[in-house]
DNA sequence: TTTAATGCAAACATTTTGCACCCTG
DNA sequence: CAGGGTGCAAAATGTTTGCATTAAA
């Protein structure tokens, strides 16, 4: 659990970039974040709920360069605003949407990914990632 | 060519809204737009430079009602504003987008249709749409 | 002690809205 | 001629940036 800290620290480090308490505060929030994908000013609320002073300036400061390390990763659910979750094992996953609660369910699929692959062939297209987002209505909703 | 204005027309009376110029010309910029995705500011200034006086704020107002209306889609494609194409028969594809010149081209599969529906099925998710975006670099930023 | 990082506030970009006037039906 | 639609300007969001100050290394 700890290992993603690490993970930054070496990051940082070789980059001689600093291991700031801001920095580590925001990506633990994201790494331990309960709803999976918080925004900006919700990693910001819930840091200053915990009684750390810290700035949304330097939360979009910290995503950005967390999206740049690859330890996080920037997704688009839909609304106006992106939301953050750690690049975890399961690179390449999508998102399902319910258009009822908001509720976000992720889903990996090893077919997705060979499709994806071989549509990525087909078209000269050297791919680098993708992002799936499926609306419609949870089990929960449909009830 | 001309049977999307006259669904819009279908569309506006059914509800008693009014068909008026403004709507039509964003409309059919939609349609006839050769990038294939423009946003509401390119609209706005294709318009402008036809010598059309149409609001930016009508813009706004009247992609919003193409979208509820199903005669346009709103996609992403991984910038800080939408894009608007209209919504033809080829329902349900993806966009390889170039991360290096921004070239946008589609795709369509029936194999992603299948896979998506088995996968809302899996998770009692009753699908609406989805949307995919694979990013990486078109052939001819690679040469 | 050096230099990167932060906080604050102002600036930006995109989209939305209130209101008086205009046009379609 | 009634009611929805439009333009304009102001406001609301989300995000970025300049600068003086703070804190890692």
């Amino acid at each position: 659990m700890m290992t993603e800290l690490e993970d930054l620290r070496e990051y940082l480090h070789a980059r001689k970039l600093k291991a700031t308490r801001t920095r580590r505060l925001i990506f633990q929030e994201i790494i331990t974040s309960s709803d999976g994908h918080p925004n900006a000013s919700e990693i910001h609320e819930r840091l200053t709920r915990k009684g750390e002073k810290v700035s949304l300036a330097s939360v979009y400061r910290t995503l950005a360069l967390l999206v740049k390390s690859g330890l996080v990763s920037q997704v688009d659910l839909g609304e106006d605003h992106s939301h953050y979750e750690p690049e975890g094992a399961k690179a390449g996953h999508g998102h399902l949407i319910c258009l009822s609660c908001g509720a976000v369910t992720e889903f990996s699929d090893t077919q997705i990914h060979r499709l994806i692959g071989r549509i990525g062939k087909d078209h000269a297209f050297k791919l680098d990632k993708f992002s799936i987002q499926v609306f419609g209505y949870c089990g929960k909703c449909l009830r």
